[in-house]
DNA sequence: CTTTGACGTAACCATTTTTGTTACATTTGA
DNA sequence: TCAAATGTAACAAAAATGGTTACGTCAAAG
């Protein structure tokens, strides 16, 4: 599995957002982000783009400018997230049609899909069962 | 995601395997595995070694040689094929240390690994849920 | 005991994904 | 006009996956 920290930056990256914004700021700029995160603000962008595109945060340009949550910090789950980040499923089929004259390989791919639809399922149920408030509460008390 | 095709390959060769034992031949070849999967020999063996470690398979060398299920069908779950092959968790954490100066930065791993561990075990189970055996019947269903 | 068939495995290579980095255009507030 | 910040292209590095070739090793069959 590619095991990829997409979803642990947006994550954080959001809960800073919305931390930055409970103490009173009015937006958050990528270089800030990109300092609790450790990382380069092109990637904080990058990210926050796509989270844009879902609606997530917007956006200012110019001087004084950076990015704002649009929404409550609980009413954002980690299901909106990964959704707003995430293309592909977690598995997929084979890379190559399998053979068709073949009874397994012709039967196997809807029979596999069936499950992985059930995983996939599951692993969205478990993800929409945090929001990022739940995230930053833990993140308090943990401090 | 990376949206490999490596569990899938896998349950395929397993399944393929049992289903030709069940025919009455004793052992099964990587290249006939390979004709039904339409893929090279050589990925078929080096996943079945996968296997063979976890002891799922077992294999001969020789003339006439090939590979064996060492456990009926019905007792394969997906999660033993998971496990067998998928070292690496779903999500990972960041891939450098975020700021222990900031408080996000120093609370998001353990409030984010508690979750996804969650994740994990959701998917598991989903996975722990059909055996090969389950697959195999939906094969030979569509057929 | 030689031949043959099959696994075991190393060594490449291509592709894709992710992440980091530099650079620069663009925008906007002061 | 200047400074600050986003928007985005371009490139590189690293890792994972999958395909291919090549060759060593083993064991059954004759």
């Amino acid at each position: 599995m590619s095991a990829n920290s997409r979803l642990t930056v947006a994550a954080h990256a959001l809960t800073w957002i919305g931390l930055y914004q409970r103490r009173g700021h009015e937006v958050a700029t990528s270089e800030q982000i990109a300092t609790s995160v450790n990382t380069n603000p092109v990637v904080i962008r990058r990210l926050l783009a796509e989270l844009r595109k879902a609606g997530l945060v917007e956006s200012q340009r110019g001087a004084g400018a950076g990015w704002r949550l649009t929404r409550d910090l609980a009413s954002l789950t980690l299901l909106d997230v990964y959704r707003a980040i995430e293309p592909g499923p977690v598995f997929a089929l084979h890379r190559a049609v399998p053979d068709p004259e073949c009874v397994v390989g012709q039967g196997i791919g809807p029979a596999l899909s069936a499950v992985y639809d059930g995983v996939e399922a599951a692993l969205r149920r478990e993800l929409a069962g945090t929001t990022l408030e739940d995230v930053l509460r833990d993140v308090l008390k943990a401090a």
